[in-house]
DNA sequence: CGAACGTCGTAC
DNA sequence: GACGTACGACGTTCGT
């Protein structure tokens, strides 16, 4: 889960690069502000950038530190600190603690020591830090939860970062700081031993402890001089190490920006002149960051190799990348790349146009070569991506053999785990629920309908404006969300934990798709062609009259005008049903209803499944590819579109036939593994109730233990009618149904059906509890949350409109057991995919039905994975309910059941 | 002629 | 009106 921050800032290093950097500012009375200004704004953008829980400025104060009494020359050939800095220094303490942020100066330390020393009881508290800094020292602290940030460059350094950069590890920073030196502090390194030597020297030997041990091997002139200034060696090392345990009486708790002291920054900002921050203080002192609601926007089209370096090399210092790709088309198995777009600030883009061919169109940098410069910074863990909806852009690369790493955020995903209820989570929509602000969209650039063209018969210019904004209003739209999402710690830790993860393992799950069988399917479509023919005459006979057989509306005039058989439902609109439940009754007496219902089911399976999925085998692959829907259902769950592979048929021996057609390739085989009844159990978790946590406990069959609880007979007497009344009443009540509902299901009256239900009730009465608690907590907080704490949202759960406040309660009964099965079941992926199918090709994860997983493994190995598969998804926290998973293995999805 | 809506049916 | 979450096929209606 995640961690709370801290951001630390270097208050003296930036004072120094602000003074360095900004122009010679001065006030109308020729005051000089410069520096505090430009600390200041960094200390803004800083904050802006990572939101942190916990931050602090650090200033070197006042006294001589212990340094200076082991080495009296210690930062002795530091030049004075110029006047016009000098006199800026107190004015900006002063705006810094104005500003509500905790300042530290500590007489006699000097900041790095105190820097260290929070950085490290932070650790001890569960902390993970940043340090801005541009001083090498701090180096010697990173690790996993300690990172330095150089603000100036935005280069961030963890662990890999200081290797990166100085050719040695943290812990071999302070050996590596010893033997080159630091003029600027004025410690002696050795002489003639500079970065290189020191790195190779410390990968030849390990540490410096070894190098000393070893010197007499050392040869030429930097060998002499390393041994003829051990002793200083050891000076320099005491030098160089940092005190992190320095008694500070500072609780890193403390350490929270606090309201500001608008009337001190008042005086101040009119005084030094600062005039635009004064007016956004007078204006409205709660706005944070005007920079996302600004019109004014700088957007590039890169048509250069030097442009493209100078944006390349921006990626490498950002803190996060937003990054976009124009396509050919929505497909993305068949979608090729027309152009990318960056963006590394908020207002600032670039597009970097690669295929726009229409004519006349100006030469563009030749797809390769850019893609080859960029994929580094792309599949780099590093870099931090931001997109969104990133798994598109993920699989698009993917066609071209770049696999996109250090995905950090998705805008998509924040919006969606921020409040899954919004009606789409599309950037057009949100920019303008968030942003206020109408984004081009895809049809003013591409046209619509049949005038549609591709992406590629854009005109640059006009594709360089919608596309640089993609990535432009997608790192606006994270700056509004990302700190929306930070207000609760739990849906941080579904993004980051299950959503931001999940994009990886649904991204290969699509891209490696489905075998299927489709010369099997087209056979099958065939004979369905025939029976639905003989079926459509003879209905026509039986009617008199010749009609059309799917639709609806001439059935209802048919049946319900001319036969004159009863109306058993309607629809919502008022007219007479002829659903299949109203039909499966109309057919106990007439011939008509049955042969409809009959020509139905053939239709669907025929048009849905045997002639569709024929025709979505992808030429290159030869397998179905699906989309993944990770944005769309407000509970949690994903949903697969293109084809939908979370509704193929289980439940007729016809419709079991296109399962069969869903086959491995030779050498593998289909493995399913999924949760048996995990909505049920997750409901006796959340209800506790201890019948129906016992009945899982001894893994009981569920129904036929309600049966006899209800029924009050012995487990071996329950009847098949009355365990079938119990499975209904234990789906039903998840659905928040109705006894209404349940008699039509049940085929008995209202009153018989009511019984059932109170029966229920009185046999399971936390059960019941649960439902009216979960209810009475939607009603006081306007959402109901899963046990991983994804929110739901239920505005209308108060609605004076009955129908609509009914609705909104049995949601609100079935979206915490819906959503946590949800939560489960992507935990579990994301598990699956880390543990297993990463470290091993032999295993494929192939599809997920909601409680279900599918995968391709290798023939002679499915028994050793099945077993930590279900190992995995059995083994999910927080819930008090054995978690059972039901898994077998066949050569096609209908035998793996 | 295509978009939007209505109805139905498949899954969990 | 009455059972939660999806996707999609087909027919029909409406508007361009």
């Amino acid at each position: 889960m995640s961690k709370p921050s801290l951001v630390i800032v270097d208050g003296s290093y930036y004072l120094f690069r602000a003074y360095h950097a900004m122009p010679a500012f001065t006030n109308s009375s020729g005051e000089p502000t410069g520096a505090i200004y430009g600390v200041i704004n960094m200390l803004h953008k800083l904050h802006d950038n990572y939101m942190p829980d916990y931050f602090a400025v650090v200033f070197d104060a006042k006294g001589k530190s212990f340094r200076n009494d082991i080495y009296p020359d210690y930062k002795a050939h530091r030049p004075p600190v110029p006047d016009d800095l000098v006199c800026q220094i107190a004015p900006l303490h002063e705006i810094i603690r104005a500003e509500g942020i905790p300042l530290i100066m500590i007489d006699n330390v000097e900041a790095d020591d105190v820097i260290a020393t929070l950085a490290k009881s932070g650790e001890k508290e569960g902390i993970s830090t940043i340090i801005s800094t541009g001083d090498k020292d701090l180096a010697q602290i990173v690790n996993d939860n300690i990172n330095l940030l150089n603000t100036m460059t935005n280069v961030r350094l963890d662990p890999a970062g200081v290797v990166d950069k100085y050719g040695v590890p943290p812990e071999r920073i302070i050996d590596y700081l010893s033997l080159v030196g630091d003029s600027a502090d004025n410690v002696p390194g050795i002489p003639k031993v500079g970065p290189k030597t020191a790195a190779k020297w410390l990968a030849e030997y390990g540490t410096l402890k070894n190098i000393v041990d070893n010197a007499d091997k050392i040869t030429g002139k930097v060998g002499e001089n390393l041994r003829n200034n051990l002793e200083q060696l050891a000076l320099s090392k005491d030098l160089v190490t940092l005190r992190s345990d320095l008694d500070l009486n500072i609780d890193v708790q403390d350490l929270v920006q606090g309201e500001a002291d608008t009337t001190t920054l008042e005086k101040s900002f009119r005084r030094w002149e600062f005039n635009s921050w004064l007016t956004r203080l007078l204006n409205d002192n709660t706005e944070v960051d005007t920079s996302n609601n600004r019109e004014d926007v700088n957007y590039e089209v890169i048509f250069t190799e030097q442009d493209l370096e100078k944006w390349i090399s921006s990626l490498e210092g950002a803190s996060l990348v937003a990054f976009d790709t124009e396509t050919t088309s929505l497909e993305y198995m068949n979608a090729e790349l027309v152009g990318i777009s960056l963006s590394v600030s908020p207002g600032h883009a670039a597009y970097i146009p690669l295929a726009h061919d229409y004519q006349g169109a100006p030469v563009q940098l030749p797809l390769d070569r850019v893609l080859d410069k960029l994929k580094p910074a792309l599949t780099s863990t590093r870099i931090k991506k931001l997109g969104h909806n990133l798994k598109y852009d993920m699989n698009v690369l993917g066609n071209y053999d770049i696999e996109l790493a250090g995905i950090q955020h998705d805008s998509m995903l924040e919006s969606y785990v921020y409040d899954s209820t919004a009606s789409r989570h599309d950037m057009d929509s949100l920019s303008l629920k968030y942003l206020d602000h109408e984004t081009i969209h895809y049809e003013d650039v591409a046209g619509k309908g049949a005038k549609q063209v591709g992406f590629n018969q854009v005109d640059i210019e006009t594709a360089g404006t919608y596309a640089a904004e993609d990535a432009d209003i997608t790192l606006k739209l994270h700056n509004e969300l990302w700190p929306k999402l930070r207000e609760h710690q739990s849906l941080v830790d579904l993004y980051e934990n299950i959503e931001i993860p999940l994009i990886t393992v649904l991204s290969h799950i699509e891209r490696s798709g489905v075998l299927i069988d489709a010369d099997r399917l087209v056979a099958q479509s065939t004979d369905l062609k025939s029976r639905m023919e003989k079926i459509e005459i003879n209905a026509h006979e039986v009617a008199g009259e010749v009609f059309n057989i799917s639709s609806p509306k001439q059935i209802q005039s048919v049946l319900f005008e001319k036969m004159g058989l009863p109306v058993i439902s309607k629809t919502p609109k008022g007219q007479p049903s002829t659903a299949e439940s109203v039909l499966q009754e109309l057919a106990i007496e007439h011939e008509l209803p049955a042969l409809i219902l009959e020509h139905r089911m053939l239709s669907k399976l025929k048009s849905t499944y045997t002639d569709k999925l024929p025709r979505l085998i992808n030429e290159k692959t030869g397998r179905v590819h699906t989309s993944y829907h990770q944005a769309v259902a407000s509970t949690g769950r994903l949903s697969s579109a293109d084809p939908n592979l979370q509704n193929i048929p289980i439940k007729t021996e016809e419709g079991r036939k296109i399962r069969q057609s869903f086959i491995a390739p030779p050498g593998f085989a289909i493995v399913a593994a999924d949760y048996s009844q995990i909505e049920l159990r997750i409901m006796a978790h959340l209800s506790q109730d201890q019948a129906l946590l016992d009945a899982f406990a001894n893994n009981e069959d569920v129904h036929r233990a309600t049966a006899s609880d209800i029924f009050e007979c012995p487990r071996e007497e329950v009847t098949q009618d009355q365990r079938r009344a119990a499975k209904a009443i234990n789906f039903g009540l998840m659905y928040g149904m109705s006894p209404f509902g349940l008699s039509r299901q049940l085929g008995v009256d209202v009153a018989t059906a009511k019984e059932y239900v109170d029966l229920y009730f009185s046999k399971y009465t936390a059960v019941k509890a649960f439902m009216d608690k979960i209810k009475e907590q939607a009603k006081s907080d306007g959402y109901v949350e899963t046990v991983f704490g994804r929110r739901l949202y239920l505005p209308e759960i108060n609605s004076l409109n009955a129908t609509r406040r009914q609705y909104a309660e049995r949601t609100a009964i079935n979206a915490p057991m819906q959503g946590t099965a949800a939560d489960i079941i992507k935990r579990a992926m994301v598990e699956i995919d880390r543990k297993i199918v990463c470290k091993h090709p032999e295993v494929r994860m192939i599809m997920q039905v909601h409680d279900e997983l599918v995968f391709e493994i290798k023939e002679n190995m499915t028994e050793k994975f099945l077993e930590d598969i279900i190992g995995i998804m059995s083994d999910v926290p927080q819930i008090s309910v054995p978690l059972l998973v039901d898994a077998g293995t066949g050569n096609n999805w209908d035998q793996a059941h």
